[in-house]
DNA sequence: GCTCAAATTTTTGTTAACAATATGATCTAC
DNA sequence: GTAGATCATATTGTTAACAAAAATTTGAGC
């Protein structure tokens, strides 16, 4: 018998089974409105239903997933208000924490983040989307890491997973969202250690993205077209 | 036998609970460090243990409370560290807000915030230092809504309630955190619409209050000392 | 009298069986 | 053939008993 490698109940089965939900949400293997049966996700994680259970809970006070009672827990439908809600959180938050970054990276972030950037450019090229998305998001992350404060770094990535939501529903499917000569000017300001002008420089980008959201066309929605056709 | 008036079951118990203890730790009833026992918390809200359960898990998830294996749960001890960490979010997150606050605010909302100042006068005058915080705390949040942005009240909410929680261990008891009189200021600056001056009054308030912060002289931790006696 | 160790008690963690609800299929009536 | 109702199935929610771990008490030895 092989190594089980990374299965759940290795280490902390807890942990495990939410951040593999939350990656999946991330590069979209996961879309909105999917249904999480617990059965299902028992047999994927090789955990009992209690586990699964507090998994549910705790991405459910994330708003990662929508806990419907009697009913079962599904992937998070971000409505248009609420995509505006997190874009206007992540404008809010996001340039003030790209300042901070630009301040205290040490080599070592900054060397980390440019190693990111290359992979995303590969991804970009090589036409991955899944991949382009998930390192795209990686970098807001990052960012957080480099300005050391954990508080702001667990707020960033709770927002980044749901703009993954967002852009499952509001994207526009052939254009990429995050571009990486974006992320490339801002790790240039963070070289010359120039807070203000990293600060700008993300308040544009996450501007641009969310500018590439079709809005007031939402894409087919499973749920409401669940409801939809019940009440035809 | 008289109305149950407002006892755990009657709604939804879940919610129940948690807001409880979010309120009973912002306005200081549950000191950092102290033990929620599952029994006692059954007892107190007369729900099953597994709601109890749930809602410890949820206010871990939002790190108002620490959840120790095979030991239990804590409320939550910020360490200096955090505390900072904290206060450089709410100062990026709280500041954009105001402004979009003072933009939106409609004329029941400022009268909202006015009846809140005038009660928190009150309280500030009559020694009421509990009422007085969580009146205070109770302003940044109705702020968010002001700002009608459900994602960042979600945020300021959780930060005020750990914030309770600094002020707990870091605060000078002497003196009084939140002053009512910049509360006030920021008020007027919506009264005129002023985003960019609510703004300014915000960061500078936010500043006020970690600075009246001892954060190198922390108080007596109840968790340290456990652990203290039991190593030495 | 104090310290350390063993046993008891209490508290937390897990499992499994059971109840309740929603979903999907079958069947009847029109 | 379709609409509605009834029944069967599957899934979620709850409870209670059980297992494991930590805290407390008790007692022995120094």
């Amino acid at each position: 018998m092989p190594v089980k490698s990374k299965t759940a109940n290795d280490d902390d089965g807890e942990q495990f089974v939410v951040d593999s939900i939350y990656e999946a949400v991330i590069d979209q293997r996961l879309a909105p409105g999917t249904k999480l049966s617990e059965s299902a996700l028992c047999e994927a994680f090789g955990v009992g239903r209690m586990r699964i259970r507090r998994s549910l809970l705790v991405l459910a006070s994330r708003e990662v997933i929508e806990l419907q009672p009697n009913r079962g827990a599904f992937v998070a439908c971000p409505t248009a208000k609420q995509a505006r809600e997190i874009f206007e959180a992540r404008l809010s938050l996001e340039p003030p924490l790209a300042n901070l970054a630009a301040q205290r990276a040490t080599a070592a972030d900054i060397k980390n983040l440019e190693k990111h950037l290359i992979k995303e450019s590969a991804a970009h090229n090589a036409g991955n989307r899944r991949e382009a998305i998930r390192l795209s998001g990686q970098f807001h992350n990052s960012l957080a890491m480099a300005a050391d404060n954990q508080v702001m770094l667990k707020m960033v990535k709770d927002l980044v997973t749901r703009s993954s939501l967002i852009i499952g529903m509001f994207g526009d499917s052939g254009i990429t969202n995050c571009r990486d000569d974006e992320h490339a000017g801002i790790i240039q300001a963070m070289r010359s250690a120039d807070g203000k002008l990293a600060e700008k420089l993300m308040a544009a980008h996450l501007i641009h993205i969310k500018d590439h959201l079709k809005l007031d066309r939402p894409k087919a929605d499973v749920k409401d077209l669940v409801s939809l056709f019940k009440l035809a």
